[in-house]
DNA sequence: CTCTTTTGTTCTTTATACAAACAAATTCAA
DNA sequence: TTGAATTTGTTTGTATAAAGAACAAAAGAG
């Protein structure tokens, strides 16, 4: 039951059932192709005429195209339909605290090519050297198709009305505007969003068939903790584009500062850095830590082999970890009750030791059954959820369902 | 943007665009009535003659009715809608610890009789006494319109595909079902639904015309602690109907044990009853608590008079309370980033001396200028929201957004 | 070769959005 | 007082697209 909001309402007209009715077939096209128009009219409870009538549209306008007719048990052979990804690309850009990734893919994810460099944290400098990167990458790599966008992931808040980057602790931020300099130099349309989002938009549009369906948050683990969070099909980004920030959450009041100033944050005890810190015996807020991380180069990949080699110190700095994520997952649920989460990060690489525990932390702090059982996922850093939540940021809005009233 | 669900979707019919244009035209007479066919099609951008259809089809449903002709600064008068709400009327009950409350109320929100009884703890004991109760205030206050519904709102979780209490700490209810019996004993359609969802609905309804729209959080404070929270236009119930129990959420591993059995929970630092105790200078959890909160038989409302007395133990008390809920709301802005914040519950009775260390609280744990700058509302409890809710779960339906695509 | 089955297209009917003309009711100004 | 201007609300004709039926095409079975 959803409330119309007068101040911006949509009207319905004459050919809005057409609209709506099309990206339902693309959709139910893009879910089980391959399939036929008398499968695409049983679906939809529909005459085959009607059928006939939409898909000459998304036909004419090259949105799905028609294979071979394949064999049926009797009767006339079925036409497939498909939809049109191969030769549809985008450019992804996930930039991270020390590497920037490009990506040139097709609609389906399919990567095309990838390349990599050192952020340049000046932001004009960074889109000169993306603009001459993204120019080559198309260049050399883009024959098979042509590229409808630029998608591009950002560790930082996002405001989706002026493009800009609010606030982003970890390139030192505040109110940047990338967006429009990256469109007018490419001639692309460029999509931003924060990384959490992009990553439940990846697993939302580019997920696995399977596990389509029901509203999920995606909790990324890394420099920071963040929240990307479906609710009945849609992202929630807040009012002012500042939800799921999650690893602000005090989860213990006595607990150490974290780098947003504030005492006992989630991402204090559960981030990336914590963890390191954690190994090392220091605190993580202090000058010194800052420096000696940076300095030893050690990283959480690190802290995990050495766990896998018997280093004692390494396994408690995990497990204390492995302890805090699942208070923070219980929050999760607490709060949204979500179909399921999706954990991403470095910490995955662990997950064997990670899991039991966090699914104990929860079992302590879940209200119900059900939820105490809520399905955690673990996804790899190395299918790369950022840069092609990036390509879905470009693909998705083909298949949205229209706004109306 | 909207993900279609290929597994639920709603197909557009050759009716779909009136059915849409309707609900947005019922809506705009709502919350603009008075309001004329012209003004109306001006609103809409849309030709007059549309609107003369849609609304003889109103009216024909007696959906909403045409007033007198008002003034104009020249040309032909134009004729006023109104929506038809007075002589359309709802029973509201509101389940609580102690005692359970029955209202017979137009679907403005306009109450014609109410009453109140000790609850009765037996389910099948409670629905017969409702029953009895309903079927008299409809034959001596019913006179002035038809009873088309009943809004019964409980403190715990409901399975809204069964409409089963899933659990109800409060009432140590599990896997009840009331809504069935009522149903079938007063032949009237009976809604469900959680305390804190219900606020939300009542705010969202039937609130001011000023604060309308938008997304939003409405936490109530009682016994509990709970939030209902409207995002997208819609109330977030979660899969499996357990989303919003942020009472449970922790912030302070080291703090006091909750009833839940679960250590430093949101609830445990500042529900009515941990601020009694916090008073009384008691251990929430333990047993003679518990008792001797029964015996004494004092209430938060007495606490906040001793406060007024100049009861320092009482102040102190209820600061601490103060900071606790502020961090609570952080939880919520952090996590969903909502355009305001509704604090409904007996605390805001004292919100004069609540209401600035709250904000402080948040400023300390917000991380962007606007989202410290929340509106935080206080709800009196003597508009009594969780009845008002209990008629927005009748009354609402008629105006929500058809569901499509 | 004919009958049956299934797929996909075409045609007719019907609902309804859209646009324009029209009727009604009122003010203003000569 | 009367006609012009203005605004509201209704009616009428047209275009669009859904709904459903009929038809054509393509295959296998007997």
């Amino acid at each position: 039951m959803r409330k119309i909001d007068t101040r911006k309402f949509v009207r319905a007209t004459r050919s809005t059932p057409r609209e709506i009715n099309r990206q339902i077939l693309l959709n139910l096209v893009r879910e089980h192709q391959p399939i036929s128009r008398a499968d695409l009219a049983r679906q939809m409870n529909i005459g085959r005429g009607m059928i006939t009538a939409l898909v000459d549209e998304l036909l004419k306008e090259e949105a799905i195209y028609e294979g071979e007719s394949t064999v049926a048990p009797r009767g006339r052979r079925p036409q497939m339909l498909f939809v049109r990804t191969r030769d549809r690309l985008a450019i992804a850009i996930d930039v991270r605290f020390s590497r920037t990734y490009v990506m040139l893919s097709d609609f389906a994810g399919n990567a095309v090519a990838m390349e990599s460099f050192e952020t340049v944290v000046d932001p004009s400098a960074l889109v000169s050297t993306l603009v001459a990167r993204i120019k080559r990458l198309i260049r050399d790599h883009g024959a098979s198709g042509l590229c409808e966008g630029i998608g591009l992931v950002v560790p930082g808040m996002v405001d989706q009305r002026t493009g800009r980057i609010l606030n982003s602790p970890q390139l030192a931020w505040r109110n940047v505007d990338i967006r429009d300099a990256l469109a007018q130099a490419t001639g692309l349309q460029v999509y931003i969003e924060n990384a959490p989002i992009a990553c439940a938009l990846s697993h939302a549009w580019l997920g696995r068939r399977g596990d389509l369906g029901g509203d999920f948050a995606y909790v990324t683990v890394s420099d920071g903790v963040g929240v990307g969070m479906v609710v009945n099909g849609q992202v929630v980004r807040g009012a002012t584009y500042t939800a799921g920030e999650f690893g602000h959450i005090p989860i213990d009041l006595r607990g150490p500062k974290c780098l947003c100033g504030a005492f006992g944050c989630l991402e204090a005890h559960t981030s990336n850095l914590a963890t390191i810190s954690r190994y090392l015996g220091r605190e993580l807020s202090s000058h010194e830590t800052r420096e000696l991380l940076r300095e030893s180069g050690i990283t959480i990949a690190d802290v995990i082999s050495r766990m896998r080699g018997g280093d004692a110190q390494a396994r408690a700095a995990i497990e204390a970890t492995a302890r805090f994520l699942g208070i923070g997952l219980g929050i999760v649920i607490n709060a949204l009750n979500p179909s399921q989460i999706i954990v991403g990060g470095e910490i995955t690489a662990a997950w064997d030791v990670v899991s039991p525990i966090v699914r104990e932390a929860i079992r302590e702090r879940a209200l119900t059954e059900v939820s105490a059982n809520t399905p955690i996922i673990a996804e790899s850093t190395d299918i790369s959820p950022r840069l092609r939540g990036g390509i879905a940021l470009v693909a998705a809005p083909l298949f949205a369902a229209p706004q109306i009233a």
